[in-house]
DNA sequence: ATTATTACCTCGGATACCGAGGTAGAGGTA
DNA sequence: TACCTCTACCTCGGTATCCGAGGTAATAAT
């Protein structure tokens, strides 16, 4: 719905980096693995994630390599940099202070 | 920080409504109310409070009412509806689905 | 031969946050 | 009086993000 869709602005990129964080993942796979783990509550979209993955690598943060899987089908894989695993870090971190803000307002 | 500003994008809305569900407030208060409840983490921007309230007035979630102060200074108090009152209860929940859906993810 | 699936991509519309700017009244001070 | 500060409201334009729709191309299945 759209509200879940305001609620994903701004954490799409500490998702992402935190499966890339696990290994070296491709978009299309990415989206499923984000709705495995997430058990089905994060339906990422292409439009979404391929420019978020952009992103992510322009600042340094993931680097991708193309490499042909068995079917002979190129793939993008997305690698973690020493500097993204910072960032990771300090995203984590941050989800947890805001998170916390939140319940205070909310009083749960 | 710019992230943090990308965090409260889509939780703006429920943070208002669940401080005016606890009295009517005034848009000025609020401000400072998000403050001080938060322990000072989120800082709401007048640009991003006026807005959203007319928003969430628009909407029917909230209905505001000129009243002056002891000064004789006009403020506008903000009241919840029943229709806020139920999408308050809504977001609160769909606000848990989220942050555990985040977690999931995180692995935290 | 045709369809489905995998796998990548871009573009435009809608929406939200924020900084900067504006208006105006009340209170204090020189 | 003149000035400044604080309260209290507002709008506008820039920037960033999500998403749906659309496109390309290869492999797999019917």
């Amino acid at each position: 719905m759209a509200y879940v869709k305001e609620l994903l602005k701004g954490n799409t990129d500490p998702l992402l980096l935190s499966l890339i964080n696990l290994r070296a993942m491709y978009g299309y796979e990415i989206i499923k693995e984000v709705a495995r783990r997430s058990e089905g509550y994060f339906k990422l979209n292409e439009g979404t994630l391929y420019p978020a993955l952009h992103r992510l690598e322009k600042a340094g943060l993931i680097e991708g390599r193309w490499q042909p899987s068995i079917t002979g089908q190129e793939r993008r894989y997305y690698h973690i940099t020493d500097k993204g695993h910072d960032v990771l870090t300090a995203r984590r971190k941050e989800w947890k202070g805001f998170a916390r803000a939140v319940e205070l307002i909310f009083g749960v």
